[in-house]
RNA sequence: GUGCCUAUAGUUUAAUGGUAAAACUCCAGUUUGUGGUACUGGUAUCGAGGGUUCGAUUCCCUCUAGGCACCCCA
C-alpha cells in the first residue's frame, strides 16, 4: 500500500528572517561588489568570524544591560552545556579573533573588513529585521589616532557614495572616556532631576537608568528642557577634546562635510570618545521615510581592554545592508548594470536536441553566454523564451541543419537570419556578440 | 517585549453567511520549422488551529506572519 504523503503546512521562512530572491541578487551582487572595491582601495583584509560565538564575547563586551544582550540575542545550547548565541552584531566578533589569533602580528594597526548576516530578536519593522546584513570596516591596534577615525568615516563614506545613496548625511559627537563621560553624566542627571515631574514618562525613567539616553528622546513636550541641557562637548576631558577636535580636523580635510550632533549617543557600552552616524535624507519625500541611520560606528577603545589586547585603541564602522539597498531602490537611479549580449539555442526535433548537447557546450567553452530551454520542444515556445529574456540571437538547429552540419543564426532586433557551417559557428557568433 | 492595524492565486487587488472575481506574471495551445501583438484554456483546500452556525473565506478566540508606534537599533 503506498503511503500517503502528507503535505507540509505553513511553510514559511522565520519571522524577521526573509529569503533573497533571484530578482533581488543583482543589488545584493553590486553592493558585495562596491564593498570589497572600497575595501580593497583602502587596504582592508577580509576577515569572516562564525554565526555563532560564546556568549561572552558579546555579553561582557555590549553591556549586559544593553538592549541587544538583555533581550535580542539568539541563545542556542550546544550539546556540553555551552551557552552559544547568534551573533548580533560583527566588532566584538572580530576583537575576539584578533586577540585570539595574535593579529597584531599582521602589522598594527590591522585594517580588516566583514560582510554577512547578524541576528537580533527583535519586532520586525520596516528596514528592521531579525537577520540582516552588515558590511564594517574596522581599524584595530597600533595609536588612537584620530587619523583612523577619520579614515574609517572616509571609508563608509566612501563606499555609500559608490551605491549613490544621495544626502547624506554624516552626525558625529564624542562620548568621552572613562574619566570624562561619568562627571558629564553626573551633570545631566543633575540638571534634569529637578524636572522629572515636567517629562514624558519614558525621560523619567531614562533620569534613572540611562540618562545620555535622555538626549534621544522625541516627545515635543521634553523638547525645550533639552534645548537647555548640558553639552557633553563642556565636560569632555583635555584628551577627549583634542581627538575629537582633530578628528573634525581631518575630516575637514577631506572635504566631508559633518554636523557636530550633541544629541548622538550610541546604545553599546564599548563606544568612547567618537561616535557617528550616516543619515539620508531622500527617503523622505514619497516612499518609506528611514529615521535610522543606515550606517554607524565609533571608537571602541575600551572593548580591546576588555579583551585584553595590549594595544587597546581601535575604531570601526557597520553599513545596515538591507537599509542601503532599500534607500537605493527608492531613488531612481537603479543599478546602471550593462547586459552582456547573449545567444539562445534553439533546437528542433530529437536528433538536434541530442546533438545540441554538445554543441551548446562548445560554445560555452568559448566563452559565449548561451540560454537555452533544452526541456521544451515546440520552437515557438523557444523563441518565445528567446524574446523574453532579452537575447540577441537564436541559433536555431532542426532536424535539416542536423543533417547539413549547419545552423541558423537569427538576429532577433531585425528578425534577419543567416545559415552557416557548424565549423564557423563559434567564430560567427563571437564576432556577433561583441 | 507592549499597543494599534492587516492577512484572499506567484504579484497587486475585488466580492460574498451557502466553497471565490479581475489584472499582470507563469504554463499549454491557436493544424504540423520562426518570437515580441491578438485569441483560448490552465493554476487559490481564501495564513494555521479552534469556536458560533444547518453551513464560514466572510462572525468570535488563539497562534503565526506583515506593517506602524514605543523600546532599541544597521
Amino acid at each position: 500500500m503506498a503511503k500517503k504523503i502528507q503535505k507540509i503546512k505553513n511553510l514559511r521562512s522565520p519571522r524577521g528572517m526573509h529569503d533573497i530572491l533571484p530578482q533581488e541578487q543583482d543589488w545584493w551582487d553590486k553592493v558585495r561588489k562596491e564593498v570589497d572595491n572600497v575595501a580593497n582601495y583602502y587596504n582592508f583584509s577580509r576577515i569572516d568570524t562564525p554565526l555563532l560565538e560564546y556568549s561572552d564575547v558579546f555579553e561582557k563586551s555590549l553591556g549586559e544591560t544593553s538592549d541587544i544582550v538583555e533581550k535580542q540575542m539568539f541563545v542556542l545550547r550546544s550539546g556540553s552545556g555551552d551557552r552559544l548565541v547568534l551573533r548580533p552584531e560583527g566588532t566584538a566578533a572580530i576583537v575576539r579573533a584578533y586577540i585570539q589569533h595574535g593579529l597584531s602580528h599582521l602589522g598594527q594597526p590591522l585594517k580588516l573588513f566583514y560582510l554577512g548576516p547578524m541576528f537580533r530578536k527583535e519586532r520586525p519593522q520596516a528596514g528592521r529585521f531579525r537577520q540582516f546584513h552588515q558590511a564594517g570596516f574596522e581599524i584595530i591596534g597600533g595609536q588612537d589616532d584620530p587619523i583612523y577615525d577619520a579614515q574609517i568615516i572616509l571609508a563608509t563614506f566612501k563606499l555609500l557614495e559608490r551605491l549613490k545613496i544621495r544626502n547624506l548625511s554624516l552626525h558625529i559627537n564624542s562620548i568621552g572616556c572613562r574619566v570624562c563621560r561619568p562627571n558629564y553624566r553626573k551633570k545631566l542627571t543633575e540638571y534634569y532631576k529637578p524636572l522629572s515631574a515636567k517629562l514624558c514618562k519614558d525621560c523619567r525613567r531614562r533620569v534613572k537608568q540611562n540618562p545620555l539616553r535622555l538626549l534621544d528622546c522625541k516627545e515635543e513636550s521634553c523638547q525645550p528642557y533639552k534645548a537647555e541641557a548640558p553639552i557633553i562637548l563642556d565636560s569632555l576631558c583635555v584628551n577627549c577634546n583634542r581627538h575629537l577636535k582633530h578628528v573634525l580636523e581631518f575630516l575637514e580635510e577631506l572635504g566631508l562635510s559633518y554636523k557636530l550632533d550633541n544629541y548622538l549617543v550610541r546604545g553599546l557600552d564599548y563606544y568612547n570618545k567618537t561616535v557617528f552616524e550616516f543619515f539620508t535624507e531622500s527617503a523622505d519625500q514619497g516612499g518609506k521615510a528611514f529615521d535610522f541611520a543606515i550606517a554607524s560606528g565609533g571608537r571602541y577603545d575600551y572593548l580591546m581592554d576588555m579583551f585584553g589586547a595590549r594595544q587597546s585603541a581601535a575604531v570601526g564602522s557597520a553599513v545596515g545592508l538591507e537599509r542601503v539597498i532599500e534607500v537605493m531602490k527608492g531613488t531612481d537611479v537603479g543599478l546602471g548594470l550593462r547586459k552582456k549580449p547573449k545567444a539562445f539555442f534553439i533546437h528542433i526535433g530529437d536528433l538536434a536536441k541530442k546533438r545540441s548537447l554538445t554543441l551548446i557546450e562548445e560554445l560555452r567553452s568559448a566563452g559565449v553566454a548561451v540560454l537555452e530551454s533544452l526541456g521544451k520542444d515546440s520552437l515557438a515556445a523557444q523563441l518565445r523564451l528567446a524574446n523574453k529574456t532579452g537575447s540577441d540571437y537564436a541559433l536555431i538547429f532542426g532536424q535539416k541543419e542536423a543533417f547539413e552540419d549547419s545552423i541558423i543564426i537569427r538576429d532577433l532586433k531585425n528578425s534577419v537570419q543567416e545559415t552557416v557551417p557548424l565549423k564557423k559557428l563559434v567564430n560567427e557568433v563571437k564576432k556577433r556578440l561583441r
